[in-house]
DNA sequence: GTCTATATGAAGATAGAC
DNA sequence: GTCTATCTTCATATAGAC
C-alpha cells in the first residue's frame, strides 16, 4: 500500500475487519446484493466512517481481490511444499473442491461467481476479479509443464479450471453435494490418468 | 395463462413486446442490472405504464423464464426431428455452444448467468430459473437412456451440463472465443466415444 | 389501454462536530 | 479516529386524468 501514507495499530485492524467482513458478505450475497449498511453493521463500525478507509464501495472489492489474491498464493504455497511431484500438486487442486463442498454447494465457487457478477453488471471491475482465475491458471499451467506437456499447458489449465467452475455451478443451482462428488471422483481419474 | 381474464391484441402484442426486451435484458446486463426504466424504454411504452402488464418486476421474470422454456422446448424438437440418432442428438447440443460462440464468449450462458446471479441475490426466484436446467438435463438424460446407459443417464447428463457450464464461464470472463472453441473439441471428442 | 406526475424507500456518499 | 445527521440519486411502485 505504497500510497497509504500511514495508518495507526488500530486503523488498520479496523481496515482489517471491514474488508475481512466485506469478503465474506460478497461471496455469501454478492457484491451488488451487499450494501454499505451490511458491511459496516458485521464490521461493527459506525455508518459515515467506513469512508475514513475505503472512498467508495468498489475500493472496497479492491481491497477485498487484493485479500483474496493472499490466501490463494498462500494456499499455493502450502501445496507445492507438502508435494512434489506436480500431479500430486493438481491433485491437491481437485481435493480443494472436495474440502469446500459445502461452502460450494450453498454460495459456488468464490471466484466463478464474483466473476459472474461482475461481467454483467461492472465489466470494468471484472477485470480485476480475473486475476484470481489468473492466479489457478498460471498454477495449473506450472504443473502440467512440470509433468512434461508444454504445448498443451494452457489448454489443460483452462480445461481443468473449467470443469471446476461447471460442477461448482451445478452443485450450486442444485444445491446437491451428490453432483459435486460424482464429478470431483471423475475428475480425480482425469488427473490420475495424466 | 388462467387468471388473466381477457387481453386484446394489442395488449397481448405489448406484453410479449416487453418480455421480449426484458429477456435481452437480463440476459445483457443481468437481473439486478437492469432497470424499469430500461424495459420501458427499450419496449417503447410509458413508464407507468407497465404496470398494466405486470405488477413486480419478478413477474417479468417468472414471465421471461417462461419464454425461455418455450423456446428450449421448441428447439429440442427440432433436434429430435432432425436427428433420430440419440448420439447425434447430443453432439447438437455440443455444436449450439458453438454457434453461439459469440454470445456465449460476450455474455455468458443465458441459463447458467441467470441461476448464479438469483442463486446469491434472490435464491426464491432460482427455483424457477433452475427449470431451464431441468429442462435440458431431462432432454440429455432421455439421449443418454437411449444410448442404454439407464443407470448414469442422470449422472452424464449432469456432467455434461457442467462441462457447458464451465466452459461458458471461462470463455466469457476471457472473452476468448478459442478457449471455447478448444472445449467444443474435446467435448466432440467425448460425445463420439460414447 | 395511454400518459403524466409523484410517492416511497434504499443505497451510496458527504459534512462536520467531537 | 469516532460518531450523528443529512444529501443526492435512482430504483420500484402508485394514483389518477384522459
Amino acid at each position: 500500500m505504497p500510497d497509504k501514507p500511514a495508518m495507526s495499530r488500530k486503523g488498520e485492524q479496523t481496515r482489517a475487519e471491514i474488508i475481512a467482513c466485506a469478503q465474506d458478505l460478497f461471496y455469501r450475497r454478492g457484491y451488488g446484493g451487499t450494501s454499505f449498511s451490511d458491511i459496516v453493521e458485521a464490521a461493527g463500525v459506525y455508518r459515515g466512517n467506513i469512508y475514513h478507509y475505503f472512498k467508495t464501495k468498489d475500493e472496497i472489492l479492491e481491497a477485498v481481490i487484493a485479500r483474496r489474491v493472499q490466501e490463494f498464493r498462500a494456499l499455493q504455497r502450502e501445496w507445492e511444499e507438502r508435494c512434489p511431484d506436480p500431479k500430486q500438486r493438481l491433485m491437491r487442486f481437485v481435493e480443494m473442491l472436495a474440502a469446500c463442498e459445502d461452502d460450494l454447494v450453498r454460495f459456488g465457487c468464490p471466484i466463478g461467481t464474483i466473476n459472474a457478477e461482475l461481467g454483467k453488471a461492472r465489466r470494468d471491475l471484472q477485470g480485476s476479479a480475473k486475476a484470481l482465475f489468473d492466479l489457478f491458471r498460471d498454477w495449473l499451467a506450472t504443473q502440467f509443464v512440470a509433468l512434461g506437456r508444454e504445448a498443451q499447458a494452457q489448454s489443460l489449465a483452462f480445461h481443468l479450471l473449467g470443469r471446476a467452475q461447471g460442477v461448482s455451478l451445478i452443485a450450486h443451482v442444485y444445491h446437491d453435494p451428490a453432483v459435486l462428488q460424482r464429478e470431483v471422483a471423475t475428475l480425480r481419474a482425469w488427473v490420475d490418468a495424466l
